[in-house]
DNA sequence: CGCGGCGTTTGATCTGGGTCATGGCGGCGG
DNA sequence: CCGCCGCCATGACCCAGATCAAACGCCGCG
């Protein structure tokens, strides 16, 4: 977490809308504060502690447990997988990071990192000081309901995937979840590429690796996904949900 | 949640800073918030948006699912289940709350509760608007820091129950979790009362109500614990926490 | 171009816990 | 005091998915 380093130098020079727009667009976090009623002068103060660490390369760590947490980061390019190792040496993922999404917000109670986060491509974050960023949030109330609609968020995620839910219905919802996640940055919905390995999906939701390919392979004998190694297309986008409907939201 | 409502209107009456405490100890929230360093006026102003609501009946429900957010509200007294049920009629437990816990933390994004919440048995509230909360976390920076640190700890704890342990390792979690919890809040932690349903705690551990019983069974063949009907003493702790060790936390 | 290793696929077998069915027990109302 | 009803316990059986085992590509490297 500690890398080159690119902090807003010039953010007043900026002349009008079209280029705070353009500017927030490479953090989506910022992006998502312009939603909650953030003015223009509001926008630059956050940009104004922001800072872009990275490229991170497959496989670097941006954070590891047990270390003092001080800053949260939002994904900016790439996917960042965050894991805890237990005592057995079972590898045990608790969530996929994808460009817009917040890592960091674990470890705000406790003041250090509950897990591991590692790159699974070319990572680049926007990295933001936790102290800085409640200080703001105090004179910000859009920016501190942000704060509080991303943790809520997240409570609720975790909860959803607790459940006692099948492999197919898991897994369908897995790649749903993906697609919807990643239309929302402006990629395909239908086509895209799962960054992470059989393994990673089946100690995220659950599964052996096995049944995560025997699902995958399931799937695509009755039509409803094609795959390729690690390129996804989803054939049949509503006999997923049709499965995963249980499981909302994700 | 609409109740008769008892707000401090005497708050500023207070004399000194014992009568202070006392007066905090009424509700656990603000406990936590003055280890946050809040001061003494600042607890003044945090009581004046405190209802207290209740007592509620066993089966009495808080809230139901989609119901408009407006309210956060710490348990003060009894045990509040929250559940959702499932297309299929499938009830699915998300959380007990005891005395001193936090209850609607996860409606803040989408602002309508996402589940229903009932009383196990008699159960007291202290109810806080949210709207009003948030607007004072702005002037008062430990209560956005408790907001903050209270989301967080759910957030880690939504997580780790997700894991796939063996049902030993769920009910020894289950069961050191409730200790732990009810002693912090001055309970008994050898002996204490299950206030749900064996059914409660298999849907809210994943498990058959079924494999609930036969655990506890096992358990007490084994000396770990004595339980009759509702009544349980943990009579080894150390081999409780050696088989939930890795759950961590709860 | 051949080699080696890892991620993945596929098949065979095993098992923890779910499901179904039955029976006991304690509490409450009549 | 009796009988009903909901909760709990216990036994028999079954199945989804884990585990074990083996072979297959894809890819980087010498």
């Amino acid at each position: 977490m500690s890398r080159p380093v690119f902090p807003y130098a010039d953010a007043s020079t900026l002349a009008d809308d079209g280029d705070l727009l353009r500017f927030c667009s490479t953090c989506a976090f910022s992006l998502a504060c312009r939603a909650e009623g953030l003015d223009k002068q509001e926008l630059l103060d956050l940009h104004m502690l922001v800072e872009h660490v990275g490229p991170f390369a497959a496989g670097d760590h941006v954070f590891r447990e047990g270390e003092p947490f001080d800053a949260i980061a939002a994904v900016r390019a790439g996917t960042v997988k965050t894991y805890v190792v237990e005592r057995d040496g079972q590898e045990h993922v608790l969530g996929f990071y994808l460009p817009g999404e917040v890592i960091g917000l674990d470890a705000i109670d406790g003041m250090r990192y509950p897990c591991n986060a590692v790159a699974l491509d070319t990572v680049s974050l926007c990295r933001f000081s936790f102290p800085r960023l409640a200080e703001l949030a105090t004179r910000l109330p859009g920016l501190q309901q942000h704060l509080f609609r991303l943790m809520s968020r997240d409570i609720g995620k975790a909860m959803r995937l607790a459940g006692d839910w099948s492999a197919d219905q898991r897994v369908a919802a897995f790649l749903l979840g993906l697609s919807r996640r990643l239309s929302a940055r402006g990629y395909s919905s239908r086509r895209f590429q799962l960054t992470m390995a059989r393994t990673d999906i089946g100690n995220y939701l659950r599964l052996a690796p096995e049944t995560v390919s025997r699902v995958l392979k399931r799937f695509q004998d009755d039509g409803l996904i094609a795959v390729d190694r690690r390129d996804v297309e989803l054939t049949s986008v509503a006999a997923l949900e049709a499965l995963a409907a249980p499981i909302r939201g994700n």
